[in-house]
DNA sequence: TTGCCAAATTGGTCTGACCATTGTACCAGT
DNA sequence: ACTGGTACAATGGTCAGACCAATTTGGCAA
């Protein structure tokens, strides 16, 4: 079976907000600067000024403009109150070296896993729901024809599982959108899942400490983690 | 001059929003159960349709409902999709223990903290516009009835300049909510600044650090914040 | 200079209508 | 019994135009 996957769709408000919010991090409005007026904006893109405000009321939410009523749309640095969703576009937008962004993005990565881990060692959470879904990414991870998507979305599910066997909201709701911009970020996914096999030793490597903390030490891990990036980095900055 | 700060605004659509957000934070709306119909949630809310779908339009850009035509407004689970602005209500209308989540947040800061002081370590900015933040700081902790609210935005002010110094989106973007979640806590900010001396104790050091990390190692200064959240944790568990 | 006022601008809300998609139930054909 | 098609109802998406409310701006008078 061909692993057909849902079309994506789009409504006009989603498009409108696209269109501004790649120029809003494409710096083509620059923070602090005014946003056209809504009825001239809405003509502009062809649209009603409803769905035009339904556009800006999403960008407003994720932190990338502010509406107050008689005085305008103003933009804001994004660098500072925007939401973590948009780190999905930096790696595409933004004005930023993208080599860069990856860098960071698995540096987060890591700091965020390492909490999450010491969190794991010291509770002890039921570690099956990780195995099977370190298990469900060996047999993806060694299908023929495998797809990029199929790998990254079982590595989604370990982390996923993870997080659930960490059982911490705060947790959750950090690591999530990180691993959903790394995931995302077209360079960096194609580097990480370059060699899968390495994957699920590393994978296989967690599962052993996550089963018997006291056998393996944590920054074995860690450095393992680290050293996988590199490796990711350098790909990157090869392939460019 | 009694510092005065800005009135609080709300627009219908806000207070739309805040009352579905609080619905869906406090589990009274179980994920992946359906929201009423918008015509009907309109008329339940005394506003107009156009209104509460801008309320919804917020709540979908926050990764709490999804909307699709012709199906309705699912509610999502917040733990896995929802944005981290929403850290800050987390303090306040959850069912997760206010205390574990205060210490989430904690560990979470840490972890960032110490993913940017390496940054910053490696290349070496300019410290001063961060001087000037922490003396600014010192000057507001040792000021004459001086409010919580004042010393909040200083520390946050602290915070933006080091996350500046660092010149990493990713790491702005990443911190700069939790940083603010933990500003808003109710509980955990007045634990937080319950002694100012001993903050600028520790903003102190960090700075003697930033000015010539090889003096001191870093380490001490990550200890130093470890054993201050908890002693936050302790006036926290101990005030309730 | 200060304070007030009127007008223009701009976002917020309302009204009511229609379009597009989805889910459901029913029905005909096999 | 199963498949595929069809009509219908429910629901979100968009449109049209209007009015309300806050802000800014500039002029004017004390």
């Amino acid at each position: 079976m061909p692993a057909l996957r849902p079309v994506a769709k789009s409504t006009a408000a989603q498009a409108c907000a696209n269109q501004l919010r790649s120029a809003i991090l494409g710096g083509e409005y620059a923070p602090g600067s005014r946003l056209p007026a809504e009825r001239s904006l809405a003509t502009m893109l062809g649209v009603t000024r409803v769905t035009l405000r339904t556009a800006l009321t999403e960008l407003a939410a994720h932190g990338l403009v502010e509406q107050v009523q008689g005085r305008g749309t103003t933009v804001l640095d994004f660098r500072r109150s925007a939401s973590l969703e948009l780190l999905s576009d930096l790696g595409r937008v933004t004005s930023d070296d993208p080599v860069a962004v990856a860098r960071d993005l698995l540096a987060m990565r890591r700091s965020l896993a390492r909490t999450v881990l010491e969190h794991l060692a010291e509770h002890r959470p039921d570690p099956t729901p990780v195995a099977r879904a370190i298990q469900s990414f060996e047999q993806t991870a060694f299908a023929p024809g495998v797809s990029l998507d199929d790998l990254v979305a079982a590595d989604l599910a370990i982390v996923a599982a993870l997080l659930d066997a960490a059982d911490s909201t705060v947790f959750s709701m950090c690591f999530h959108p990180v691993a959903h911009a790394l995931s995302v970020h077209p360079a960096l996914r194609a580097a990480m899942f370059r060699t899968p096999a390495d994957n699920v030793l590393g994978w296989q490597a967690l599962l052993a400490w996550l089963q018997a903390p006291e056998a393996t030490v944590l920054p074995t891990i860690l450095d393992l983690l680290h050293d996988r990036d590199v490796q990711t980095i350098a790909t990157m900055e090869s392939g460019r």
